[in-house]
RNA sequence: GGCGCUAUCGUCUAAUGGUUAGGACAAGUGGUUUUCAUCCACUAAAUCGGGGUUCGAUUCCCCGUAGCGCUACCA
């Protein structure tokens, strides 16, 4: 049974690095019908962030990656935790740490270090000067039973003082002791074999002094006692997990199964980072990107098919998904291209169904939608579904069918035409339309009419439609004529359309 | 500095030991059109460099270069 997990830190946002890695390790399980399990790591204290972990499980049930274990969203919206391998929250779990770290110690894979955090900085100062890598001297290692005895009771005396800083703390942390020959090989599904000398790794801390483990002890542990069998995960970890490695053969253990995932990088070719942009899965949807897009254009960084389908349904990748098929490079994030699928997203979207996604953006604009029908706020969202990038982008482009424009006089004027006959133009208009019967308001009666008045008064399309669309809209660029004549009738009434022609006869007055 | 990874159009990528190196986004041009968008057609745009192996290498190997990642009592 395939089980793969996603283990975020809480930091209160989601990235979209991290959406990448939650879907893929989503994508691989349910397209072997295996489990997908939820950790969260938050062992480091210092960064801890009030309401992560609900920002967190909410965001990803938004996107639809679903887990089996670990945290879900209950119907009333409150967060529950389930499954047989918990708890899910590292922080919850430090006895458990605890137990395989003195099962560390008490074998001679681990030991106490004393060394302050002056010592070690200085430690690296001269390496570093030295031009040599920065790693622990392993100092505490060599320490006699009689040492250890004093050290711990001298650190027990200080207490939590505060007088010695960080490093002062209440017990001294414990470290992996990593073998200094041999090798260890990484047999990664995506990069293949990469073997790193035991002897370049670093006596990993794997007991924080306040307790805590870190990141190293954690991951071994919790992957091997919550039964993982595949470990997905940014690149960034490749050079950590060797040390993983042996940290499960001390323990005993067989390692998991891994697969590193390629980074996704800045238009610098950085690390995707917050500094160059949003980075934030929240950020985006409020933005008006929709989840399926973000999946879809998130798996093709890194991931495809090998075929030229370019857009796929969350069914479709969990069918095709293939570990093989993920490239080594790192991938730039695009938003162009974001845009694009965004848009075809949009353009898949029923008309009314698009509606609904509009209505909280046109709230946020100030538009009370709920003063309108929902046949007109649907007959909008279809006038603008094949225009829009983004949903909100929405307030601003349909502000005219809820308010009459303003609009300089001048826009009237269509470029081969002049302000004298534009208003002679728009007084027939008027003319037509306070004859035309409401019947005839719908789009395609609306052009018929309005092509036979062209014709019948010897005028060009040119210079009658485009005062006309002006005085509808009040934009340079918008929706055709007819159509948003149209809707604008549907929503307020054939008068509106009447007005909006005073309005622009008087303008250019 | 050490260790590691990577390298095809601007970007995401496809392909093969032999191809006119393909597609998409973006860009540009033209068509449709009152404007914008859509749509259609077209154009420009790439195998990092040097050595091998081979009849032949963009593809396999080595070296170099560049970029990135890691190098914490952060994950």
């Amino acid at each position: 049974m395939v089980r793969t997990r996603f283990a975020p830190s809480p930091t209160g946002f989601v990235h979209i690095g991290s959406l990448r890695t939650a879907l893929f390790s989503f994508l691989f399980a349910r397209h072997h019908g295996g489990q997908h399990v939820l950790r969260v790591e938050d062992t480091d204290q210092n960064r801890l962030v009030e309401g992560a972990l609900e920002n967190l499980v909410h965001v990803m049930n938004q996107m639809g990656i679903e887990f089996d274990e670990g945290f879900y969203v209950t119907d009333d919206g409150s967060i529950k935790e389930r499954g047989g391998h918990g708890p899910y929250l590292q922080s919850k779990r430090l006895e458990i740490y605890q137990k395989y770290a003195k099962q560390l110690m008490d074998e001679g894979k681990a030991y106490y270090c004393f060394c302050s955090e002056e010592r070690l900085e200085e430690l690296r100062k001269e390496q570093t000067a030295l031009k040599k890598p920065p790693m622990y001297d392993r100092h505490c290692k060599k320490l006699s039973a009689d040492e250890i005895k004093s050290k711990i009771e001298e650190f027990s005396a200080k207490g939590g003082s505060a007088s010695g800083g960080k490093s002062a703390g209440k017990r001294p942390v414990i470290r992996f002791a990593i073998p200094n020959e041999g090798q260890t090989v990484i047999h990664d599904l995506i990069y293949g074999d990469i073997t790193y000398e035991n002897k370049v790794l670093d006596d990993q801390v794997i007991i924080k002094s306040d307790g805590f483990p870190t990141y190293h002890l954690a991951v071994v542990v919790d992957d091997h006692l919550m039964e993982i069998t595949h470990v997905i995960r940014g690149e960034e970890w490749l050079p950590s997990t060797p040390k993983h490695i042996l940290i499960y053969q001390a323990l005993g253990w067989q390692p998991t199964q891994f697969a590193h995932l390629p980074l996704i990088l800045n238009p610098d070719k950085s690390k995707l980072s917050k500094r160059q942009g949003d980075v934030a899965v929240e950020d985006f949807l409020k933005k008006g990107y929709l989840k399926e897009a973000l999946i879809n254009f998130v798996a093709f960084l890194g991931w495809n098919p090998k075929t030229e389908q370019e857009i796929f349904s969350l069914n479709d990748l969990i069918a095709q998904f293939d570990l093989a098929k993920i490239n080594k490079s790192g991938a730039v994030f695009d938003l162009n291209k974001l845009d694009w699928i965004n848009g075809q997203y949009i353009k898949l979207k029923t008309d009314a169904a698009l509606a609904e996604l509009l209505k909280p953006y046109w709230q946020e604009y100030g538009t009370k939608t709920e003063k309108f029908s929902g046949a007109f706020l649907t007959a909008i969202a279809a006038l603008e579904k094949e225009r829009l990038k983004k949903l909100s982008e929405i307030g601003e482009r349909t502000a005219y069918f809820f308010k009459a424009p303003d609009y300089a006089p001048e826009l009237l004027v269509w470029k081969k035409s002049d302000k004298e006959k534009t208003k002679s133009v728009l007084s027939d208009l008027l003319e037509l339309f306070k004859n035309l019967p409401e019947a005839d308001y719908a789009k395609e009666k609306l052009e018929l009419a309005i092509k036979k008045f062209i014709v019948d008064k010897n005028y060009d399309n040119g210079s009658v439609l485009w005062p006309f669309r002006v005085a509808i809209t009040g934009l340079e660029k918008s929706p055709g004529p007819f159509e948003a004549a149209a809707v604008l009738a549907l929503g307020l009434g054939k008068t509106e359309i009447l007005q909006r022609i005073e309005t622009a006869i008087k303008k250019l007055s």
